[in-house]
DNA sequence: CGGTCGATTGATGCTACTCAAACTTAGTGG
DNA sequence: CCACTAAGTTTGAGTAGCATCAATCGACCG
């Protein structure tokens, strides 16, 4: 089942009891399939689920009165993509799904009455969405003080590491079905911009992306470029 | 009491019992004194206590390896700082004063027993780092697909509203004795542009700044001129 | 009164954007 | 099986925004 990999990546921060693990898999039902483009959740809506990703990738995709476009977060397979709107109201931005993607919906009653039966699996959740806060902060250091090619090997180093904990990686590589576009908007650059820096990675010897399987060819120079450390991501055990 | 406007303000987002509110009171302590540049939290420690923040401000700090700094997060007081360290492990930034502040500190073993038996108030303080990361997507959408202008304009006006929302502004004005160093490395921009982008503001009439003084002189055009939509702070009634 | 910190100004160059066009690839229908 | 189309990638040229370096000025402090 899809959805084992979601509970299997929790219980790698901390062992699930057999009750816990009942309890996860009551909230899943089959997932939905959205094709590439589609919009998972429209902004301004009040959705009333939450979105666990199967398959795919999704972005949470912001957009600028000039036309701009903003990804702030780049979902994976495993994570839950708007754990978010059970706490808030009106969506200030949207769900996109960036290739076609697989997605679970969970009514946010049930995620509700788990909050108050299951304090520890309500601090494990709260954890997913404080990791993600983590990868936010990190993505604004990036923007900020990092060059662009240190910015781009940030996100492979990050991304690498945050499919491979979700089983969905080995061996430096993975699949990348994501447009150049796509990939200038996570990075807040121009589609040109991205490009001419992907061409200096490939030059460098350091990335292979080609027909939607990337592959990190050198991973040490990678991280030291994007300066890239994973303790944020909290891969290890924690207490929770 | 200063911790009340902590209070104050999650009871703005939702009712509290007074069983709720003793609960809360249970937590605090009277606050330590942070003078300015002082470390709060250091980089790496493994703190056993979040901080509230009653008075001055705080940043969260990521310091790049060339020694550039990137403030990830500015905490106004009634800001719970590090409410995320209650689930994390090893600090990966550090928490710094940037002028001189006060703070409550809280055991995470009281907060870990109010999630066991206070689910409501468990979802009011999740809903904090919610918030918090929300604020984050938009610093991000700032530094990615927003001018140096349109940047700082959407800063200041939601630090206005946050200030507003916990009683520590009005009337467009507020105490911000914050260096234009530390603003600029809120804004991942060097010091000498953002100078230059504040007297453009002032020069048009949009803001004044001076002896720890920030007014607002004309909220609609740097509303406009940085695009700032409120929707993402949730300064009003949420159903928790 | 010298020293330090922050704000300000000027000059120079790089980074990344924009506009525009050519090219490649995948998908579609005849 | 091949034209036709649409979407995405690549390339070139010109330009704007912002960084960097360096120096000056003002305020506060011991």
């Amino acid at each position: 089942m899809t959805t084992d990999a979601f509970i299997e990546k929790l219980s790698r921060r901390a062992p699930l009891t057999n009750d816990e693990i009942d309890c996860l898999r009551s909230l899943f039902s089959p997932p939905k399939a959205f094709s590439a483009k589609t919009e998972v959740i429209a902004q301004g809506s009040r959705p009333g689920v939450s979105c666990l990703l199967v398959a795919g990738y999704c972005g949470r995709v912001n957009t600028v009165e000039d036309g701009g476009r903003q990804i702030t977060q780049l979902g994976i397979p495993g994570d839950f993509l708007d754990l978010h709107s059970l706490l808030l109201d009106a969506m200030d931005h949207s769900v996109v799904a960036l290739c076609d993607s697989e997605i679970v919906m969970v009514p946010h009653d049930k995620l509700r009455r788990l909050t108050e039966t299951h304090p520890r699996l309500t601090r494990l959740l709260w954890m997913e969405t404080v990791v993600d806060a983590a990868i936010h902060r990190q993505w604004i250091v990036s923007k900020g003080r990092r060059t662009g090619l240190g910015q781009l090997s940030h996100l492979f180093c990050e991304t690498y590491l945050r499919l491979e904990a979700a089983g969905h990686a080995s061996d430096f590589g993975f699949e990348f079905p994501i447009s150049q576009t796509d990939l200038a908007d996570i990075a807040g650059m121009s589609a040109v911009h991205a490009n001419r820096l992907l061409q200096q990675l490939r030059a460098d010897g350091l990335i292979r992306w080609t027909a939607n399987c990337f592959t990190i060819l050198a991973w040490d120079e990678l991280r030291v470029l994007g300066e890239f450390d994973p303790t944020y991501l909290r891969l290890t055990r924690a207490r929770v």
